[in-house]
DNA sequence: ATGAAAGCGCTAACAA
DNA sequence: TTGTTAGCGCTTTCAT
C-alpha cells in the first residue's frame, strides 16, 4: 500500500506537489503533473481518506436519521436525499432510531465527533434543547417542524393538509370523523393531531375517543385498525389517516368484510404513495422526494456557510380518487 | 474544541493515559481515571473520530450499495443490515447505484480509500473481475449470487423459488405462463430467468416472446404490464412475477378492467411483502430482513478475520393466497 | 500502572 | 510554480 510520500519520491517532486495533483490544484507544471500521474499508476497508489479527512477537518459525509428505513415515506425521503448527495459527491450515513431517544443521541455523537459534516433529521423525538445544543457542533436540517430556532426546516404544512381533508369530508356531510396517525410525539404527529382536534372543535364534529388511533405505520397495522373500527358500537363515517399504507390496509380489510367504501366508511390518506393509486385512495399528495432533495441541498449550503431560509414550505394537494 | 492533550495536562497525566481511559483499557489507577474523567467533563471534551480512524486504520463504517433505496425489497434489506450494524456499533453508508456501473465504481472507491471497513453488495451489475479486484482492498459480502469466488454470498435459491411457482402453476393446468422480472443483469435476474426458461422448455410449456417483461419494479410498472398483457392477441393464463409490487399493480389493473383473478389470469409474486396480503397475492416468501442481517453479520466476521462459509442459503416458501 | 516518542497519511501556510 | 515544515488529533509500542 504505497503512500503519498513514495509517489513524491518516485516522481521526484515534493509531497505538496503530489497533493496538488491529487486535488486538482492549479499551478502545477504539466511535466510534473504527468510524472506524478505516472508514478501513481505505476505504484498503484490509493489515497487514504481518513488522513485527508483528519487534515481537512471534514469528511464529505452527511447523516440522516429516521425511525425506520423500511417505510415508504422514509425510504422515499432518503432516496431524495441520496440523489442530491450524489450531485455533491457526498456520502450518506443512514441511521434507524426506532423513535428511541437513546439511539438518536448515539447517532448525534457522530456529528459531535466530526465523523459527519452535517445531519438531516428525518424525524426525531429528542427535545428541542438536545437539538439546540447539538447545533453548536455541526450543521443540521430538519425535515419536520421543530421548535428549535437554530435548525432550518423543510416541510409541508400538515395543518393545511389536515384542514383540506377535514373540509373535504365535512362538505360531503361527514360529522363523525376518526383520526389515525403515526408517532404522536414527532413533529409531524404533533402538528397533525393539533390541527385535527382544533377543526374538530371548531366545526363541532362528533367525537368518541376510540375513533383515535396512533402509532400506526404499516398495511398490516391498517388491517387491525379496520377491525377495531368495524367492531365499534358507534362507527365513524370517515377516517383521516396519516399514512397511505395504513389507509390501504384499512381499505383491504374493510372491503374484505364487505363494507362499502366510501359509502359506509370514507377514507382519506396522506402521502400519495403508489399504493394509493392501486386502492383508489383519496389522499394528500406530499412531495416527499423533494423534501429530501431540499433538505440535502440546504444542508450543503449551510455547511458551506451560505445563508438559507429557516423555513421552506412545500405544497400539499388533495388527490381525489374513490375512497372519499 | 479541546483536545486530548489538554485533558492530559489538566488531569496531570500523559496522553496515553487519557487514551486508555477513553478506550476502556485496563491498567489505569482509579484516581487517574477519575481525574481524566473529571477533566473531560470540565473541558467538555469531544473526541475526534477522524483522528482515531486514521490512527487505528479503520472507521467502523460499512457500506451498502443498492440500485434504489425506495424499493420495498432494498429498504427491507437495508433495515436488516442496519439493525445488525446497531448491534456491533457500526455505522451504515448507503449508496444508490441506479444499476449504473459507473456509480458502483465510484462507491467502491470508498472501500479502497479506507473510508469504509467493508461493503455489502445489495445488488450489483459490475463484472466479476471488478469485484475480484476490489476484494483485495477490503472485505465484501454479496446478497445475491455472484461468480466471484472471493466474496461470501448470502442469498435465497431463486431457481428453487421459480421451480416452486412453475410447478404449482403447472399442477393447476397452466400451459401458458408469462414471466416478469426486474433487472435482467443482476445476479437475481439472471438466476430467475435461467431457471424459468429451463423449466419452460423442460415442461414444453407454450411460449410467446411478448409474455416476457423485464425492468419492472413498481406498482405503477405493474399497471402497464397488465395493460400490455390484456391487450395481447394471445394471453398467458398465468404470470410469474419477480416482485410483489409489480404483481400487486397487475392485480389492481386487471381487476379494474373486470378480469377475474385467478380464473382468467393467475399471478404469483415474489417476496411476500405486506402488500401481498392486501391483494391476496400468492407469492414466494423471501426472508429479506434475514438476508440483510446475515450479510452484515458475515461482514463483521470477515472484517475480524473469522472464517465464514462462502454460501449461506436461506429458505424460500410458497405462500398460497387467492391469486393463483 | 504510566509515559515518551514515533507514527497514521495527508494538507496548507508560508517562503522561496 | 515548487518545496519546507508544521500540523490534523489520536493510538500504540516499548521501556520503565
Amino acid at each position: 500500500m504505497s503512500k503519498l510520500t513514495e509517489i513524491a519520491k518516485r516522481a521526484n517532486v515534493s509531497r505538496t506537489t503530489v497533493s496538488r495533483v491529487l486535488n486538482n490544484h492549479p499551478y502545477v507544471k504539466p511535466e510534473k503533473r504527468d510524472a506524478v500521474l505516472k508514478a501513481i499508476k505505476e505504484l498503484n497508489y490509493v489515497p487514504n481518506l481518513n488522513a485527508r479527512n483528519l487534515s481537512k477537518g471534514k469528511t464529505n459525509v452527511i447523516g440522516v436519521i429516521v425511525p425506520k428505513i423500511n417505510h415508504p415515506f422514509f425510504s422515499n425521503l432518503i432516496e431524495g436525499i441520496g440523489n442530491e448527495c450524489n450531485k455533491y459527491n457526498y456520502s450518506l450515513l443512514v441511521h434507524q432510531s426506532n423513535n428511541d431517544p437513546e439511539k438518536e443521541l448515539q447517532f448525534f455523537d457522530l456529528l459531535k465527533y466530526k465523523m459527519i459534516d452535517g445531519l438531516i433529521l428525518g424525524s426525531c423525538v429528542s427535545d428541542t434543547s438536545v437539538i439546540d445544543e447539538l447545533s453548536s457542533y455541526g450543521k443540521i436540517v430538519s425535515c419536520e417542524y421543530s421548535e428549535s430556532s437554530k435548525v432550518p426546516k423543510v416541510f409541508v404544512n400538515h395543518e393545511y393538509g389536515i384542514q383540506m381533508t377535514v373540509d373535504y369530508l365535512k362538505a360531503q356531510g361527514h360529522q363523525k370523523i376518526g383520526l389515525c396517525i403515526g408517532n404522536p410525539r414527532s413533529g409531524v404527529g404533533i402538528s397533525r393531531k393539533k390541527a385535527f382536534f382544533k377543526l374538530q372543535r371548531e366545526y363541532s364534529l362528533k367525537w368518541i375517543d376510540y375513533w383515535y388511533f396512533e402509532k400506526q405505520y404499516t398495511i398490516e397495522d391498517g388491517f387491525e385498525v379496520a377491525k377495531k373500527i368495524l367492531e365499534q358500537p358507534s362507527r365513524p363515517t370517515a377516517m383521516v389517516v396519516g399514512s397511505d399504507q395504513v389507509a390501504a390496509g384499512i381499505i383491504f380489510e374493510t372491503k374484505k368484510q364487505g363494507i362499502m367504501i366510501p359509502e359506509e366508511l370514507a377514507i382519506v390518506g396522506f402521502d400519495n404513495q403508489p399504493i394509493s393509486k392501486g386502492v383508489e385512495l383519496t389522499t394528500i399528495n406530499q412531495p416527499i422526494k423533494e423534501i429530501g432533495e431540499n433538505a440535502a441541498s440546504l444542508l450543503y449550503s449551510i455547511i458551506h456557510n451560505q445563508d438559507v431560509p429557516s423555513f421552506t414550505t412545500l405544497e400539499l394537494q388533495l388527490i381525489k380518487r374513490n375512497s372519499a
